[in-house]
This record gives C-alpha cells, structure tokens and sequence, in this order.
DNA sequence: ATGGTAGCACGGCTA
C-alpha cells in the first residue's frame, strides 16, 4: 500500500492541487496537515466524492490535521496526549486493515516554534514559541513509546517543522538559529529517531539536496532554495516492509500550490 | 534587508 503525507496550507484554497494530486499519485492513505479549517467547515465532499474515507482534527483558521484512506479507518483518536490545556489540533491516529496486516499511521504537524526566544541562560522562555514546540515533542516522544509497544506496523507520518541534517536545506548556514534546525531541536528529533525508528526518505535517499517545502517568498522555489521537513517515520515493523518512498517535487510547480509537497512510501503491506 | 507571499477570514496572526 502507498502511504503518503501532504502539508496542503488550507483545504479552501487548496481543493483543485489536492484533488488533482490524489487522481495522479492515487495514495491508499494520505495524511494532511494545516487544513485550516473545523471539522464542521471541512469540504468533506471533494474527498468522499473520490471514494475515500475521511477523519479530520480540525480548529479554526490555524492547524487542523486529517487522514484520508481509501481502507475503512478504524480505532480514529484525535489530539497529542499529555496537556489536557493544549487546544492546538496538531495529531490523528488510525488503523487500516490490509489482508496481509493492520498498520497504526499517525498524521502529526509539530509546531514551528519560531521565533526562538531564549533567557539569560540560554533556556527557552516559558510560554514562548519554542518552549511550547520542546515540549510537545517531548510529549510526542511517550506517545510514540506508548504506540512502540503496541508491537505492529506503525508509520508516524507529518510536517515535522524539522531539517534533520545541514543536507537538508539548500542554505543550512541561513538556519542555524531557527527552530527549525537549531541544534535543540534536531536533538529532540533524533532522540525519537533512536527510540527506533527508520526515517524512509533518507534511508532510500543518501544524497543531499531534497526538500519538501519551498517559501512562497523571494522565488524560493525558482531558485530551488528548500528544506526537508516532513517525513515518514517507520518502526521496525514497517521498516521491513519498506518498498520505495519519493518526493512528489513537481506538485510545488502546478497550479496555485502549497508551500510543501506530498512524501510518499510504498510498503509491502 | 524586520522586507518578501500566502491562507483564513475580514483584523491580525501564523508560517
């Protein structure tokens, strides 16, 4: 099965980009993120309209995730456990049920954390951006121990607001200090990468110089000035039956696009 | 360079 991930930045400006993506790549799942808009507001027809199943976690104007699955979607949980005071609709969970075997997918989109606002000694300020973004991962980390331990295939699949490796940016030296690449961060990234997990694209992928996100601004694009910031994490289970994984790049050069573009694995499943 | 562009929703935040 062909599982993917899809920053669309809004479900209302993006319906045409999204259902034409969906028609070419044909993913059996696909999770999305900053869909922008409350479940209630969610143009639920575009997607059902072309056979697909859809769960959203959704929150007015900002953030929102969803999953799409051609597969019925089962055992649905919306929100990051371990805030009860968090309202930031950032995390989905499904299972889907192939005749070789289930796969638990998570659709996550981390906080970008910017700007970066650090105390006299260097320690993020609590409240700010960046304490908020260290501590959800944090929080993300037990959650992904708790799904660990579940022992199946787990694909754990989003906008992780993260450039792992200086490979990862067209100009790493413009990203030091963000919350994007800064070294607490990735730190926090790798800590999660160690619980065991296989990054697909860079395991497919050895080469520098592919990105998933190109800044609206300043022709980023044009000059092909990106970063790799969603990914799809695979425990060993789904490591094992990693097949392919590939970056849909052209997508970023159609019609009225997102700022990302999809990731997609194949998974022998 | 404190700009630049885009989305949501109609003012200002978020990225």
């Amino acid at each position: 099965m062909k599982i993917a991930s899809f920053n669309i930045n809004g479900i209302k400006a993006r319906g045409p980009a999204l259902e034409a993506w969906l028609k070419a790549a044909s993913p059996d799942l696909a999770v999305l993120q900053e869909i922008k808009s409350t479940d209630e507001t969610f143009p639920r027809a575009l997607i059902e309209d072309m056979g697909y199943n859809l769960e959203t976690h959704g929150q007015k104007g900002f953030n929102g995730v969803a999953i799409v699955s051609k597969l019925p979607l089962e055992d649905v949980t919306r929100g990051l456990p371990g805030d009860d005071d968090d309202t930031q609709a950032r995390w989905i969970e499904a299972t889907v049920s192939t005749p070789k075997g289930a796969l638990r997918v998570v659709g996550l989109y981390l906080p970008n954390g910017n700007p970066v606002e650090l105390d006299a000694t260097g320690h993020p300020v609590t409240g700010g951006k960046y304490a908020y973004k260290l501590a959800w991962m944090a929080r993300m980390e037990a959650r992904l121990r708790a799904l660990l331990a579940l022992e199946m295939p787990l694909a754990v699949m989003g906008d992780y607001n993260i450039i792992p490796q200086a490979e990862d940016a067209a100009r790493p030296d413009a990203w030091r200090e963000d919350a994007l690449f800064r070294l607490q961060s990735r730190k926090a990234f790798r800590r999660m990468l160690n619980l065991g997990f296989t990054e697909a694209f860079r395991t497919r992928h050895p080469a520098p110089g592919h990105y998933t996100f190109w800044d609206y601004q300043a022709g980023a694009y044009q000059k092909n000035d990106g970063i790799r910031i969603d990914h799809i994490l695979l425990n060993a289970y789904a490591a094992d039956l990693l097949r392919d994984c590939q970056i849909d790049a052209e997508v970023r050069a159609g019609e009225k696009p997102s700022d990302h573009v999809p990731i997609w694995a194949e998974l022998a499943l």
